[in-house]
DNA sequence: TAGTCGATGTAATGTTGTAACGTTCATCGA
DNA sequence: TCGATGAACGTTACAACATTACATCGACTA
């Protein structure tokens, strides 16, 4: 296997690229999958967090879904159901910007890489498992177990450079 | 180049790894490189970084450095020094743990990859050049300039597993 | 000697995250 | 029907992390 086999930049498999209405089914699909509630709070709050472009704070989500119910949701909530959301593989967090984005396919498992942009904090992701992988194995052979690999590049996208 | 080549836990160069009185020279001597002061006060939160086992917070380096000083200094102040000490890789920023860390090899640049324990807060890193080249490449074809790769890994490290 | 520059001080405020405890509501067995 | 249980959500308060704006001080210098 040569060098080149790690200059992949998506995994060869297809995914589902969900977007808005679709996106919003699979995640009802994968929280139900996994034993959860689907509730209209979890609804509200996958649906603001899914029309954000960018990495949303939980507070910029608790404001969205404060206006859109009319009453006032405290970050105290927005912050358990992320949790769950992170948890379920709905949702990730951008440790960098200590933020959080949808998983546009949830239900598929990658450790994401994503790229965050310095200037626009537009945040796009890779997978790339054989990369990945290699970070896992690394932190093993340190010693690590119930490895969770944080990886993310800040830099200037393509757009603002 | 065989694919085994990505097994590589450590550059193959070899690390002044400094330590205490040692350490704290290799910072001084960074830092006049880099044309910049080395004050007291600088001194003073390197010293107080450089003695914490664990990423130390902005507020937990404060607090010590105000014991030491006998008069109170503040965050701000602090945060100042250590975004210096990041821009002159005298310590590096945990993103993970909102926490700092000193460069135990300052003057030799790496993309470090940093395990983190998340049952005793304990940080070790590792270098792996070839490793963090594919993420600086993988974010490279993706458009980004300016790259800046945050590799980190949460997990249960070997003493506490 | 006034100007300015880098470093630090002071105060206030903004942002992110958690803890503790209360309320509501559906379910379920006695 | 009644009370117990448990999940979801609400409310309040607070802790932890980070930044902004402006003031002060000393060294150097035009």
């Amino acid at each position: 296997m040569p060098a080149r086999a790690y200059i992949i930049y998506m995994a060869a498999h297809h995914h589902h690229e969900h977007a808005g209405e679709s996106l919003t089914h699979a995640a009802e699909n994968a929280l139900v999958a996994a034993g959860e509630q689907w509730t209209d709070m979890r609804s509200d709050i996958f649906a603001v967090l899914a029309t954000f472009e960018k990495p949303a704070s939980a507070y910029d989500i608790a404001d969205l879904v404060s206006q859109k119910r009319g009453k006032r949701v405290a970050p105290n909530s927005v912050y358990r159901i992320l949790d769950l959301f992170v948890a379920t593989n709905l949702a990730r967090r951008v440790e960098s910007a200590n933020a959080y984005i949808a998983n546009s396919h949830p239900g598929c498992l990658h450790d994401c890489i994503f790229l965050i942009c310095d200037s626009c904090g537009m945040a796009t992701h890779i997978d790339d498992d054989s990369l990945t992988m290699h970070v896992r194995a690394a932190a093993e052979h340190a010693g690590f177990a119930e490895v969770r690999p944080v990886i993310e590049v800040r830099g200037i996208c393509a757009a603002c450079g």
